[in-house]
DNA sequence: GTAGGGTTAG
């Protein structure tokens, strides 16, 4: 290697050191070629010097270059613009690592080194995983500020920085709008901005007019899209989206069907989630995972442990994630014994440092199975401090299960961590009115009315002719309303006539008996059910979505409306799915 | 010699 580098002329020996750099594949072998560098005076080279920062960060090692870049023997004359540009895309790249890069860009420009165009998008980079909206301001400035604002690349990586930013999309969509050309890239990073706030119809809605201004769009940003309906739950669409795929000739790429699979699944049809999966060649975690979260949310725990063992045959290595999905699955189908298992099987088979979502999950199982001891004693006995989602889950249980006295204790206390969350005093609510202590529920109501305490309104989406509609409870605000209302009374006459009896002990409002179930017939599900069986033909399946978990009465009342209007109902919840066929539902009754 | 957007959970 020395006779390599020691070569007839300087320049010979440059190209010698820079080949052997690109070589270089191990962190020892790396030290070798530092300590002949340093031997041979290569290291005052502006190139090697380059050259061996970047392969320091191939090597995941960027602090051992900076540490010879920037150390007091440094000639600090070597430092040009890409040796910057490297060391701030080395750290850029690294989630923990993210200041580094900004304090490398400040160094350079104490050393009155001039950034250049591509020395922003590392910097947006950076700037976009801190999250700093401040920050992201200051480097769009300085972008401003040197005019490198009309290139394309960093117009583009100014929305997506703008878009990672806590409120910054609105700065983003200026940056968007005012563009004055647009690649795919462009409409991508706007249309996975607004998917990652959950702002999926926003989504869609920019989709339609990217279509509209004619710029045809990739692999990629159907992803995006294909995630906005996952979101949505917008079959339909994400139907249509499968065809223009297909149509357009966008290649599959692993991503995308992946998306695919998300989508079919949360929309509502698992079965053709599983047709995309078993169609790929190339499955990653993500595929298998995407599945086994779907056949969780469905209910159909057995088919996840299958396709879990499956996954393991094939030589698949689970990872945190999967096994969130097979702890979610058998909580939902109350296979106890089974989640224990897995768990065991994360922590000594695999090595997985259980994170604060997994012991939720266990958690939610012991408490949803109405275990609530072992639950008690699962959360004492965890390494990590319990969080309020962990709390919540127990008094979720605590309702199901009858104990008054436990969910109180725990509630007293997250309402002191976290006053202002509506669904601590909800949910305690909804104990008091399952065992019918009415004077202690409306004392929550008034606290909660005292504090200006909002409940997160409940709303029930519904995909109809192309078009998605949205309700809230009491909604009156849709053309059709009166004969939405009209609707809802006939089915309730409808069904009990069946035998329905009202459920009236979720409802928060302490009135009497009728009013009561006048409230229950408001809920902005049972207005999306007459919606729909008002609107599409007889005998065809219905799907809505619910932001909330579908209430008791709900739950009752649309096995009941299945049976009679013979129809098939799914209904998606914040949580899970729930297929309501001739009076009875795939949950069996356990959510 | 350097650059941009994406998928699974909670």
């Amino acid at each position: 290697m020395s006779r390599l580098i020691q070569a007839f002329n300087r320049r010979e020996a440059e190209q010698n050191c820079l080949s052997l750099l690109q070589l270089c594949n191990t962190f020892s072998k790396l030290k070798q070629i530092h300590s002949h560098l340093l031997k041979s005076g290569l290291h005052n080279n502006p190139l090697v010097l380059t050259k061996f920062s970047t392969t320091c960060s191939e090597l995941n090692n960027i602090d051992y270059a900076t540490s010879f870049v920037f150390c007091k023997e440094a000639d600090t004359h070597l430092y040009d613009t890409f040796l910057f540009n490297a060391i701030i895309r080395a750290y850029a790249q690294t989630n923990h690592t993210k200041q580094n890069a900004i304090f490398c860009y400040n160094l350079m420009l104490r050393y009155s080194i001039k950034p250049n165009k591509f020395t922003y998008p590392f910097l947006l980079k950076a700037s976009a995983g801190m999250l700093g909206l401040n920050l992201g301001k200051q480097i769009h400035g300085a972008v401003v500020k040197y005019g490198f604002d009309s290139d394309l690349y960093v117009q583009n990586t100014t929305v997506h920085m703008y878009c990672c930013c806590v409120g910054g999309i609105e700065f983003a969509r200026n940056v968007f709008d005012e563009m004055p050309k647009s690649s795919a890239v462009s409409w991508s990073a706007m249309i996975g901005g607004y998917v990652r706030l959950g702002r999926s119809t926003e989504a869609v809605d920019l989709f339609r007019k990217m279509q509209f201004d004619g710029v045809r769009p990739d692999e990629i940003t159907m992803v995006s899209v294909l995630s906005a309906c996952a979101d949505l739950g917008a079959l339909e669409l994400g139907k249509w989206v499968q065809r223009y795929i297909d149509k357009e000739g966008i290649p599959r790429s692993e991503e995308l069907c992946n998306a695919l699979i998300d989508m079919f699944a949360k929309c509502g049809d698992i079965d053709e989630a599983i047709k995309v999966f078993r169609n790929m060649n190339e499955k990653t975690i993500v595929s298998w995972t995407s599945v086994i979260v779907g056949l969780a949310m469905h209910g159909r725990g057995k088919e996840a442990v299958d396709f879990f063992d499956e996954m393991r045959r094939v030589g698949m290595k689970p990872d945190g994630v999967a096994f969130i999905g097979m702890l979610t699955a058998c909580s939902h189908a109350g296979l106890v014994e089974q989640g224990c298992r897995y768990f065991d099987l994360m922590v000594n088979e695999f090595s997985i440092v259980p994170k604060i979502e997994h012991y939720g999950c266990m958690v939610d199982m012991f408490s949803r199975a109405g275990h609530l001891s072992k639950a008690l004693e699962f959360v004492k006995e965890m390494p990590i401090e319990p969080n309020p989602v962990i709390w919540r889950s127990l008094i979720y249980g605590c309702r199901s299960h009858g104990e008054l006295e436990l969910s109180e204790s725990i509630s007293k206390r997250l309402i002191g961590d976290e006053p202002m969350h509506g669904s601590n005093y909800v949910l305690l609510s909804n104990v008091y009115a399952k065992m019918s202590k009415y004077e202690k529920k409306t004392k929550i109501r008034n606290v909660m009315d005292k504090k200006g305490i909002k409940k997160v309104p409940g709303c029930t989406m519904i995909e109809l002719n192309n078009e998605i509609y949205e309700f809230v409870a009491g909604d009156k605000s849709h053309d059709q309303y009166e004969d939405i209302y009209r609707m809802v009374d006939e089915m309730g006459r409808a069904i009990k006539k069946a035998g329905f009896v009202a459920t009236t002990s979720d409802v928060l409002l302490d009135i009497d008996e009728e009013d009561k179930e006048d409230t229950l017939n408001k809920h902005s599900e049972k207005l999306a059910i007459a919606f729909a069986l008002l609107n599409s033909p007889p005998r065809t399946m219905i799907r809505i979505v619910k932001n909330l978990r579908v209430c008791t009465d709900c739950h009752a009342a649309t096995k009941f409306i299945s049976k009679v209007y013979e129809r098939e109902i799914v209904v998606r919840d914040r949580n899970r799915f729930h297929h309501f066929r001739d009076g009875s539902c795939s949950c069996k009754d356990f959510w």
